[in-house]
DNA sequence: TGGTGTGAAAGGATTCACAGCC
DNA sequence: GGCTGTGAATCCTTTCACACCA
């Protein structure tokens, strides 16, 4: 899960829990898909099975937003959409920059999931000088030199990190410095912040340990578990009922 | 965060907390980065500040593990990473293969992070048949039509889908049928799998909005908050502007 | 003394189950 | 009859605070 540290006063007491806000984007995701095929209603059961969670956890997330449904029929998916939209401050456009444009930053900055978004790549950096004024996905390259000006000519508040680990500390405070208070880390290292700045963070690495850890897990199923205590590791047989239900948190990893 | 459905009969199985497991890879990294400074010993106050949580829940986490302290000392290094690694499953060869070599596929084949950790890109799969043969990270690009046997040569049990959304359930399913049982999957869309497989998910705009959400809080931070903070008498306004331009939802790679 | 290990308390998140409304 | 909205119960996670010991 990615984590957004800064947890400072307080998850805003009268406000949505963090993780009812980690969904958001998925129901969006989800009712946007339905409103391409002109869907005009769906039911909490049916949005759940295509978000990948179960149907009480998205109406309870959905009471946190207000009583948007209609009993006895369900959401109206452009009502919906909207909502959420807005809730999650996308109905407004937000200008980005990425700093590091090797492979990452390039993949981001054709990442067609952001400009559809609301989100609006402002600006590419890099601290190569080979690198400036190379076009990359359409927007040419600019050097880190000009970060501030950059930052605060096209008034960025969100900055994605995607350079090596040893620089992303030193990135992340020039861009904190500019005015940036929300960053997005592929850096893997960890930032520090002033209070106010919200980081998440995304580790390539880090979820394939995940993985690797229940895979281990499922090869010892029967064989002599790691080590001591044995789990009791039943079949793998979940007794497990509906069609889904889990999803953890994370926030992102 | 990133987690997806997975559905293993859960952590019940006596076992480490999700939570904390989550965690493990964080910690392992902090202290990676203190045995290569030969560092011999560390207390959970330090080691915490260096992977960004608090010590308590440090300590806590460790003593899942087991008791692996000295009391008034700290923690050897050393032994600490070895038990990690161990517990995470990283003391033995994860063969992967990532499926999709766009741009963020090629990034990924060219992460350090993989291959320092006990996994190893054991090949690379694409649909394009322009591609096949083309080395990126040094490994040449092989295609889709081949898949099954690249993971059964190879002994895969990981995979990786870079594709687009449209192609990652059906490359899902082969993946599965062919015996992968775990599946980091990057593109935005639900993949439906078998008990007993497991999925993670990383999306690069979720992460994003969720961050959108936490800027909007703090623009609107005594200014006229959103809008209608209460129940809207105004319903029915799906119109509006609409959410937003709404740019095909189509994917990247 | 200094710092681990851990019960117990507190706080969140998820699930249940059903009242209430269309 | 069908489906939402939500209190109440349950489960999981974090934090506290202190016993315990090298």
């Amino acid at each position: 899960m990615a984590t957004g540290r800064t947890h400072r006063p307080a998850t805003r007491s009268r406000g949505i829990p963090e993780a009812t806000v980690a969904r958001l984007p998925l129901y969006l995701r989800a009712l946007t898909a339905l409103s391409e095929r002109s869907v005009p209603t769906v039911s909490s059961e049916e949005l759940a099975a295509a978000a990948g969670v179960n149907s009480a956890k998205l109406r309870k997330d959905f009471s946190y937003l207000g009583s948007y449904g209609t009993r006895g029929v369900g959401y109206d998916v452009e009502y919906l959409v909207y909502q959420i939209s807005r809730e999650l401050g996308l109905t407004q456009d937000w200008p980005v920059v990425i700093v590091g444009i090797g492979n990452l930053g390039a993949a981001l900055a054709n990442y067609g999931g952001f400009a559809s978004r609301g989100f609006r790549v402002a600006a590419l950096i890099d601290a190569d000088p080979a690198m400036a004024g190379k076009p990359v996905a359409g927007i040419p390259v600019q050097h880190t030199d000009d970060l501030e000006r950059i930052i605060q000519d096209n008034g960025v508040s969100i900055g994605v990190i995607a350079t090596p680990a040893g620089a992303a500390q030193q990135v992340c405070d020039r861009l904190v410095a500019a005015g940036v208070t929300s960053i997005l880390n592929f850096a893997p290292t960890v930032l520090n912040v002033p209070d106010g700045v919200d980081v998440r963070k995304v580790d390539l690495s880090i979820e394939l340990q995940i993985l690797a850890f229940h895979e281990q897990r499922k090869a010892g199923e029967e064989a002599a578990a790691a080590d001591t205590a044995v789990a009791p590791a039943a079949r793998r047989q979940p007794a497990d009922k509906g069609p889904d239900g889990d999803v953890p948190a994370v926030m992102p990893a």
